[in-house]
This record gives C-alpha cells, sequence and structure tokens, in this order.
DNA sequence: CGAGTTAGACAGATTATCTGTCTAATCTGG
DNA sequence: CCAGATTAGACAGATAATCTGTCTAACTCG
C-alpha cells in the first residue's frame, strides 16, 4: 500500500527536475552574456536539429502551436540567431537554423548541462543516472505520441 | 564517448514524460466537462496541500513569481475551485485551500494519473517505474533548493 | 486531374508572466 | 522590549507567450 499514493508525486518530480536543469542552462547563457533572448525563445531553439528543423516540428516538439513556435522563431531570426530557407524537398516548408551567431549560446547551454549532469551524477551515482535516462528513454515510445 | 552526447537529450526526455502526464490529467478534467479552467491555473492548484498553502510557497513550487501566483490563484477564487482564509499563524498570511467544488476536478485529475501511470509500469515494467520514481525522488536534493 | 491534407503566414484576442513598489506583520539581535 | 531586517501579500503597469480562426500555396494519393 501507499505505492499509489507514493507515486502520485511522479509528475511533480519530473517537472522539477526539468526545471532545475532548463533553468541551469538558460543562466549559465545569461551569465555568458546573452541577454537578449528569452527562456521560451531557447526552448525552441533547443529544439533545432544540426541540419535545420520546420517550424511545424519545433512546435510538436516544444508542444506548442504552430502559431506560437512561428513567433517565437521570427524573434530569434530578428535577434540573428537563426535563419529560415527554403526546405529542398517541400516547397512549402522552410527548415530553421541555427547561425554562426548562436554557436556561443549553444556552448555555453551544452557546458552546463554538462556541469549539471556531473552534479547528478555526482549525487545518484553514475549508474543511476544511466538507469534514469534508460527508463525515459523508454517511456518515450508512450509519452511522446509524434517522435 | 557517446555517453555525453546521449545524456544530452535527458531535458527532453524529462520534459516529454512531464508534459505528456500533465496534459492527459488537464484532458481529463477537460472531460469531465470541466472547462472553466487553464493549465496554468491546474499546474498551481495541483500544489495546494489538504490543509492549504500559502500563495508563497505555491509560488517556489510552481516556479513562478509571486504575483504570477496570486494572478491565478484570483482567477481560481472566483471560479469558485479555491478559497484563501487567513493563516492562523501568521498574520501576514494566508491560506489557499480547495473548496468542495474542487473535487470533482481533483478526482478526475488523479484517476487519469492513476490510468497514465498504470499504461507507463505496463510499457517498462514495475519495477523500473520504481526505480524512476526512487531516482527522481533522490535527485530532488539537487534539484529542488527549497523543500 | 481533383479532393483532401499539410506548411506556414496573417490577424486578433486572451492569458501568463515579469519588474517594481508599497503596507502590514513577523522575526532577530541587542 | 524596541529598531532594523525580513517576509507575505496587494497593487499597478508593462511585456511576453499562447491560443483560435482564417487564408494561400504546395504536396499527396487515388
Amino acid at each position: 500500500m501507499g505505492d499509489r499514493r507514493q507515486r502520485q508525486d511522479l509528475g511533480v518530480l519530473l517537472f522539477v527536475a526539468n526545471r532545475a536543469l532548463e533553468q541551469r542552462a538558460f543562466d549559465a547563457v545569461v551569465a555568458a552574456g546573452i541577454t537578449d533572448i528569452t527562456l521560451a525563445q531557447a526552448r525552441v531553439a533547443a529544439r533545432i536539429g544540426p541540419d535545420g528543423t520546420r517550424v511545424s516540428d519545433l512546435a510538436e516538439q516544444a508542444r506548442v502551436t504552430k502559431q506560437t513556435a512561428a513567433f517565437l522563431v521570427e524573434q530569434l531570426e530578428r535577434a540573428g540567431y537563426v535563419e529560415r530557407v527554403p526546405d529542398p524537398t517541400d516547397g512549402r516548408a522552410r527548415l530553421v537554423r541555427l547561425t554562426a551567431h548562436a554557436g556561443p549560446v549553444v556552448r555555453a547551454a551544452d557546458a552546463e548541462v554538462q556541469r549539471v549532469l556531473a552534479e547528478w551524477a555526482e549525487h545518484v551515482g553514475e549508474e543511476r543516472l544511466d538507469q534514469l535516462h534508460e527508463i525515459l528513454r523508454d517511456l518515450r515510445d508512450v509519452t511522446d505520441p509524434w517522435r
């Protein structure tokens, strides 16, 4: 018994962990002197793939509407962090890509994520952090209908 | 090698899992006919304890400012889902409590969370779902400076 | 080719969120 | 027990994020 009740807070735990990581990464970007970007913009930018990603896909992955994603991409474009190029495989679509100007942002964020993960591993052990990763990866089949 | 790169997406995995659970719970509430509540409001409401919780604490737990939390609580109060009573132990504070009117919402959400967790257990196994819970709980020491 | 679908743009409205300031109540050290 | 520091929350104002709805151009498939 108690099992059910205990698990009720899994949502909170997921939220807290996610938010802590996100906040640390964002704070590191700000600490690196980049202040013309917001958290919501960063969330979307973080999902841009190496070869560019469509606005629709960004919207799906960030769980916002196309309109919202398009709005945020527009801000990022205006600030010079991304560019939109025609998708050669689909005349309707445009690929959003990171520009060279985004390099420092990406590096600052990635470095901080590494640091946070190191702290987490320090706290719960490498092995269990790996387990966490694996379980969540498996869970993705159920939690992420899209990809 | 590869280890680092692999783990980079832990943030995404946490996000996806959290969002899936949250969305399912919220959709269930809407499906139960409760449509005068928003996701942001529900997020705050979900953190109200059985004996009431202060706005400041709700703000901390939901990771928003006091002002934002107060605003959302105000909407909830207006819709009759919560009430604010003076905190007997602190003259400055007021406790936000769920009203009887919130009962159906809580039940609908809780029931759906149970269902989702059952699906997750189905997919990755009871044991691993327990592991996930434990690891995240341990991690909370590091990810949740407050509580 | 034609019906249905998809990508994204455009317009308009609402909601969520923040910074800043203020008052009242509480806590703390002398 | 008082003065300064802190905390809870209210109030005001501004901005950012997000949604629903509609439209056009481009793709897909039978």
